[in-house]
Parts: C-alpha cells; structure tokens; sequence
DNA sequence: ATTTATGCAAAACTTTTGCATGGGA
DNA sequence: TCCCATGCAAAAGTTTTGCATAAAT
C-alpha cells in the first residue's frame, strides 16, 4: 500500500478515519489488483494482523462499496461476492464461463453512451461494470 | 409462463427434464421481467406450489445461471443476490446507488467492441452484463 | 423401466448486530 | 478529550448436502 494512494485520500476528504482495519483491507485489495473474494479479504487480512475482527473487515467492504472505491460481482460460483476495484469508477473484464479466469481489457466508446443515458433517462452516472462473459482460449 | 418460451425449449435440447420446480422457477422469473432476489424467488415459488423445496429452487438459479439464462448481480446491498435475466446472453441497466431502482435500456455499440474483444484475446464471447452506476432524478 | 431431479432437514457458511472499549483526530 | 470505529461473540440469514423417494422421459 502506498501512503498516497489515492483512496486514502479520498477517506480523509470524506471525513473517514484512517484505521488499521481500513488501511489493511485496502492494503490486501491493491495487492491483489482488485480481484478477491470476501472470504481471501478476511483471510489475508487476518494474516497480516490478527488483531482485526471480521465484523471490521464486513464493514469496510460495505464502506468500500459505497465509496465506489469496489463493486461486488458474481465471479465464481460460491457464496461468497468477488471485489473488483473500480479505477475512476469503471472496471472493464471478459470472465470465462469455464475456467472463470478474467481478462481485464481497456475501455471502449463507453463515453458516448453514458452520455446518452444521462440524457435519455435523466440520472448523473458515475461509473459502470462491464462483464462479458464467454469461454477463454484454453477451454475452448 | 408461455409453454413454448425458448427457455424451455432450451433445457429440453440440452437434455434437461422439465419438472415442476424447473417450470416454476421460469415463470417467476418471467413474471418479474427477470430482476428478483433469490429471497423473492423462494417466496413466490412456495405461494405457487408450496410443495417445491428452498433446495430445489437453489439448484435451479444454479442451472438457469450456467446455462447463461440469468446472471446473479448486487443490485442491493443485502446478501441475497439479484437475478436478472440474460435476453439473446445480455442485460443492460443503469442501477441508482441511492434508492437502487434500475432503468434497463437497450445496446450501445457492443458488438464492436465484442468482435474486438474476441479477436485480441482469443475468447469465444456469449454475452455480457453492462451495468452504469449513478444518481436518478428522483434522487439527485 | 430408468434415471434424473426432488423434498426434507440438518449442516455449513457468510454476514450482521449490539455493546462495551479502544484509538484516531 | 471526544466520538468514531472496533473487537468480540452471538444471532440471523442464506445456501448446500446427503439420502430416500417421486416423477419425468
């Protein structure tokens, strides 16, 4: 974790307490390029410091969340949401259906039709997901 | 529930049975233009036949979710997932991250981007989930 | 007739909550 | 110092599993 990254910054500027849970969490979800299952959050969390309860790792995520610092998906198949981190609001990837291995890939002309639908449907966006889904070279 | 949806005619050719909890599911599903939680699922389907088990109704998001008919999304922040259904293996929303009520809207230009997609990373691509985080009207 | 799929009930997990306490600003 | 955030442990839910039985083809 970088001391300015810029998601601490954006806590302090929301007013957020820089905490070891918050700082551990968002510490395990950079290292992991944001991609991570809940339960590999709880689990590297707990490794780097014991002392962090699970309840703090749960309500983290949930801040994270609604900070629009991660989104929950439906990676893999268990119970357990995979966290993706949503770089300037947008994260872009093809899951394979199979092996459900992820590519990440750039934008595409996303700008033209987010500002369509601001107009069209009235609403202010902020960001998006954007998931394909299909089946990878190997598993063809 | 229409007897000859495609969805039905899909689970037959795959060699699928046809049973109560199958069909019934479905028509959940339909009747809610496919977004609902799981909790709904299970509630709806045991008012409709409440001889069909909870175990029974998880096996069948489960099989509807492989055979790419739904997709489980976070659309609210409870644990239970959202499923929407995946018409010709895609869906498009702009979800409000205040009141989270969605507005589905139709294709951008994703078949650009899909056919470039599958050229640069050797994928065979199926479908996809777009969805766009924002503010409605109501709540801005 | 053959299997596949089911219902039931319990087990396994994951996430949330309440409350006293600790730590950040 | 103040009060936000935490840890703990229990509670609340949700989803999965094993197995005998039912029902779809």
């Amino acid at each position: 974790m970088t001391a300015d990254s810029p998601h601490i910054q954006r806590l302090k500027q929301a007013g957020y307490r820089l905490t070891q849970a918050r700082l551990t969490v968002l510490a395990v979800l950079e290292a992991e390029h944001g991609h991570i299952t809940s339960a590999d959050v709880l689990e590297k969390v707990e490794r780097i410091n014991p002392a962090i309860g699970r309840a703090s790792v749960f309500r983290t995520l949930d801040l994270f969340t609604q900070l629009g610092i991660i989104r929950p998906t439906y990676v893999d198949t268990s119970l357990t949401p995979t966290y993706v981190m949503m770089h300037d609001g947008h994260h872009h990837h093809v899951i394979c259906t199979d092996c459900k291995r992820y590519f990440e890939f750039d934008d595409g002309d996303m700008e033209a039709l987010t500002q369509s639908l601001e107009k069209t449907l009235d609403v202010r966006i902020s960001g998006h997901l954007l998931e394909f889904y299909g089946v990878c070279a190997d598993c063809n």
